[in-house]
Formats: structure tokens, sequence, C-alpha cells
DNA sequence: TTGTATGCGTTATCAG
DNA sequence: CTGATAACGCATACAA
């Protein structure tokens, strides 16, 4: 700054004031400073002006696992909106470890940054954490999913209601030994789409086996081990919905390994309706979520508390909606393989 | 520090000096200092510390396209081992745009990482804007693909190789129309795989079509698109090497509208071997890049040179390996369609 | 409308 | 070993 304060031959102050628009500038010497900047390609200091203010442009996102590719899609679009509106992302995985979770918003507090995105990994604890992130003064959305205690801006899907229509279409199809695969049970969005599955089976007078409802960790691992222990109960069930598409691969892979023919033998549900889930076999019935919009409704909330908006805490939920392809079959007849061409168009018309 | 400096009843030099252990403190004041840290739940603020040191422990990644899972797998490796050096990501998604490259270069530079890894979107201006981030002082480490004049270290794939492998395998199996989609050819990754599909043919003695070189963007839009314009040709290619797997994907849904039976119809080979090629339909033979160590190698790297190493820049070349499962058909008799059992047997052993 | 001076929270130098 | 004190680069209150 001092270099092209001495340039344009103004005071220091002089270009901080031209930079930041923070008081009236002679057209002339505003000229000749703006002149100096980009001729000297300068660029100011963040550390300072943060440490100065009292707050960067930075926005931290915190994220559960990047490798789901529901979470990039989310980050996404965040990014598009936050880099639009000139902050930068620093992006946190916390493979699901609270502790992680609690260290990286402790530490990167002290970075000052301009507002805070989380998509919290567990525990009834972090409310508490992240009352304390937003003490700071830097406001907090949540995504996705809800800490019980929470009380600030969160943005989620209809889990419940996506869940809920995923299993009517099951009973529909005529299932009646619904086994599901569900998230961590801490997890708000894990314990609503657990919900939304026994609802509709409780509408359905279906009664509920409890050992056919087993907790797994989203992700393709612990899906396929809960599939494994429900496929060798007996009864065994005839469809088991999974809480996320990572978790109903798993099921596909033990479904394989067992030499289930799926869907003939047994049907398959997903959630989140991931990129691939057109490209399985047989093609992922699944109930799709929007990540993209997720991602841009929270950072555009959150932009506006940055700017200061003092409204009433918002509870957003975005639509979910059941995607039908081919993991399902009907249970009654003998279910007819659906021809390639049925498949071709349905693919085509889901796209 | 001056609030711990009071209770601890020590000056504020000396905190600076426990915390950075930069000097010889006596045990007894050092604990009362520790203490009134913890009780006092004291953070340091990056910004000044950052300021006053002139670097800071963020290390910035640059990344094309969050959304393609091969870079999350990376940025996974790199997070892990930057995390476990208190090392903390900021994220840049370019969007394959060397517009917003350059302005996330430029821009984040001013925050004082402690390095940069980045994966380049494209350009040969790109080396140039390099050199002028490192010019900053803080090291570069560049990651899958080597931007033509960059003599900075750099941690690729065996592009060529796995391309050469993936190509050898076609020819194999009796395929003599090959057709190639390649990723954009300024990047240097995707013109090794295709240098490696050129010799695979010229080994063989087997005619370029230039025709049925397509290039397209890396993305499934663009691998549809070009599979679309090829599959159109007479004669027509009787295999696809797709020189990613998101692309690879985009074929297959080609071939689904034209109503080609892949593989007996049409064989494909991607490249990444993502996760779900192994679920797809029919599963994907694809060159598998080991993503998550690219991302721990060139963090690694990257460490050394923060830590100051000075040894000549460094060119790592991670193996690459092609995974064979059902997307490819031999030519020369009718195509036997592979049992279930030996699906399933396959499946099992590629795991 | 412009310039001066102070302090943001640290680290580092240097004298005691 | 410990304590003053001067930067680091900027924004801002206030004086001019």
């Amino acid at each position: 700054m001092r270099q092209i304060a001495e340039r344009a031959e103004v005071s220091i102050g002089t270009v901080s004031h031209v930079i930041n628009d923070t008081a009236k500038v002679r057209e002339k010497l505003r000229q000749r400073v703006l002149d100096a900047i980009r001729s000297l390609g300068y660029q100011p200091s963040q550390l300072a002006r943060g440490l100065r203010r009292n707050e960067t442009n930075i926005v931290v996102m915190i994220i559960p696992d990047i490798t789901n590719p529901f979470f990039p899609a989310v980050v996404r679009g965040v990014e598009d909106v936050a880099y639009g509106n000139s902050f930068r992302l620093i992006l946190c995985n916390t493979d699901n470890d609270p502790r992680k979770e609690i260290s990286y918003l402790n530490e990167l507090r002290s970075y000052r940054p301009a507002g805070w995105l989380v998509i919290p990994a567990a525990d009834s604890v972090m409310a508490a954490q992240l009352e304390s992130a937003a003490a700071s003064g830097a406001p907090v959305v949540c995504l996705d999913r809800q800490p019980p205690g929470w009380k600030g801006d969160v943005v989620l899907v209809a889990n419940e209601a996506g869940a809920h229509s995923a299993t009517r279409h099951l009973l529909r199809m005529g299932h009646r030994q619904l086994a599901v695969i569900t998230g961590p049970l801490h997890l708000t969005n894990a314990v609503e789409r657990l919900k939304g599955f026994k609802r509709a089976l409780a509408e359905a007078k279906v009664p509920i086996e409890p050992e056919y409802i087993q907790e797994a960790r989203f992700n393709r691992q612990s899906g396929y081990q809960a599939a494994a222990r429900l496929l060798r109960m007996l009864p065994r069930p005839t469809a088991i919905f999974a809480c996320n598409d990572l978790m109903a691969i798993g099921v596909l892979l033990a479904a394989r390994e067992l030499d289930l023919h799926c869907p003939d033998q047994l049907s398959i549900v997903g959630f989140d309706d991931l990129d691939f889930a057109e490209f399985t076999a047989p093609a992922l019935t699944s109930v799709y979520q929007p990540g993209y919009q997720l991602g841009t409704t929270a950072a555009r909330l959150l932009l506006k508390r940055i700017q200061g908006s003092k409204q009433f805490p918002q509870k957003i939920v975005l639509p979910s909606e059941l995607k039908i392809r081919h993991s399902v079959a009907s249970l009654s007849p003998a279910p007819p393989s659906p021809s390639r061409l049925r498949q071709r168009e349905e693919a085509l018309e889901i796209r």
C-alpha cells in the first residue's frame, strides 16, 4: 500500500479509501490510485484486512464424507454462490468423526470466517459447539441434518416424506417382508427416514420386525454388512430400503454374493439418487435429493445472515422425489423381467 | 494474549515463547501460562500470526471438478496427510475454467498459504501463473496433469501405459475398429492417454481412422455426445475407449439409446475405475488410477517442500492398472454372454 | 476531500 | 531466561 501511495502521490489512507470505497475521493486521485494498483499488481493482504476488520471473506464448510458423491454436489452448490459473491470456501472433511469436527470448529474460528456451513457429523453435543462458533459473531447454517437442540438456520430435504414414498412403493408392489438399513441413528436425517418407513408400514397395517431394522453408517461397506445380516434371516425380507445409495450398492453386492437376483428375488430402494443410480445393474430405484440446491439455498441463506439479516431462524425443507427404475419387482405374480426396450425408455425419460 | 499474560503474571512475550517453544522458559512459568491458556480457552489468532510470520497453516488445493468422483478421492488423500500435520485445506473448484483458476491463484496468495496443490484446469499459460504463485515463496506441486513448461514438482499417474494396456486389451479381444474419446487435448493427461492408444494401435499395425478420435471434456455429457457421433459413423466402431469413466458412462447411455447392446455390439473401456464401475450394467472394464495415493504422495511431497527441502524437482509417476470386467466382448466368434455365475465370481475376485 | 495516527494479535529482536 | 518494543498490512476515527 505504501508503494502505491507513493506512486500515486497520495497518502496511504487515501489508497485504502479508494479500495474500499469508504470515502469520496476526487476522481483524479482515484484514477491515479487505480492505475498504480494495476501497474503494481497489488493484492490487498487478506490477513491484515481480516485482522483489522475482525472478519475475512472465508466461509468454512464442514462435511462428513467427501467421498460420498452426494456431498460434492452440495459443495458445488455452495461454492457457486459463494464464489459469485467473492467468498472463498475452506472445506473440512470430518470423516464422520465428531472430534475432528470440534477441532475444526475451534481452530478455524481464529481465521475469523464470515460464516459457517456445516453438515453435522453426529452428536447432540454439536448444538452447543455450534452455538459457541456462532457466538464468535459469524453466522452458522446447518445443512442436511439438524443437530438436536440447534435453534439456528437449517436447510433440509424432505427425509421423512421421501422414505415414506419409497416404502409405499414397495408396499404397492406387494412386498410385506420389508427390511430397512438406516443410517447412524444419532443423525436426524437417518431418524427421519426411518420414521417415514415406519409410518408407511403402520398405515398399511404391516407389522414391523425389529430385526428387519438394521443400523449402518451411510457407506457401502456397512451397508453390505447390514444386508448380509438381513439376507441370512428367516423369513428373508423380500425388499430392502437402504437409506442411502452407497448402502444400496452394498446391498446389491451382498445379494450378488448370495446369488440372489435383484429385483426378482430381492427388491431394493435407495436414497439420494446419485448420478450412477441410473447405471447400476439393475438401475436403482431411489429417492432423489436435490443436493446442488441444498448447497445453493444454504449458501444464500448464509449470505443474507452475513449481510446482517436478523430474520427469525429459518428451517427450509427441500422436496425429495422417488425415482422409479428397475430394482423393485412386483411380488404377486411371477415377476416379468422388464424388456430391454422398456428399460431403455424409462432410462431416457428419467434423464 | 494479554489476558493470559496477566493471569499467569508474565509478560506477553513469555506467553508467545511458551506457545511457540521459541525460548527456554522456567517450568514454573510455563505451567502457569499453559494453565491460563486452558482456563481461558485461548486460541491464537491465525490471522495475526500469519500476518506476522508471513505464512499460515493453510494449504490451497485447486481442482477442476469436485463433481467427478475421481477428484474427491484425491482430496481425501490430501486432507488426511494435511490434517495430520495440522495444515488446513482450502479447496477451490475451478469448473475447468482457467480464468477462475487464475483468479484463485492470485487472490488466495494474499492469505499467505504454506503451499499449493494444483490440478491444472488447462492451458500453457498455467505454468507462468504457477511460477508466480511459487515466486511468493510458497511451494507448488502439480497433481494429475503437468502443465507444459512447468518445471516444479509433479505427481502423475501412468496415463500412457494405462491407455496402452486398455487398448491392447481391446485388440487382443479381436477388435480392429477402435475409436477413442479423449479428454480436452490441452491437458497432458488427455494427451498421454491418446498417445498410449495410438502406440498400441501402431504396434498392432492397425490403422487409425482420424474420425475415430473424438475430443470431449471429461464429463458424462460430452462423452455422450462424442459417442453419439461415433456410433453414427460407417463402419461403426466395434469398441470405444473412453478416456475417463464419466465419459464411458456417456457412451453407455448413447449405446442404449441406439439399442446397441454392450458388450455384444459395442465394447467399452473406461479410465479411472471409479467406485461405481463395478456396478454399471455391464460392469465397466476400466483403468484403475490410485486417486487417494495421488493425493497423499503429493501432499507429502508438498510438506517436505514446506519444511524447506531443496531437493531437485520431483516427477513421481504412480502405476495404473487395467481392471477387466464385462464391458468388452471378444469379437471373433459369436460372443458368449457370460453366465450369471461367472459374472459373480469375477466381480468378487476383483474386489 | 485528504492525511495522520492508532491498533488489530502476533512474533521476533534485543537488551537486561 | 524474561520482558519491552517494533513491526506485519491494513482500516478507521479524527483532524485538517
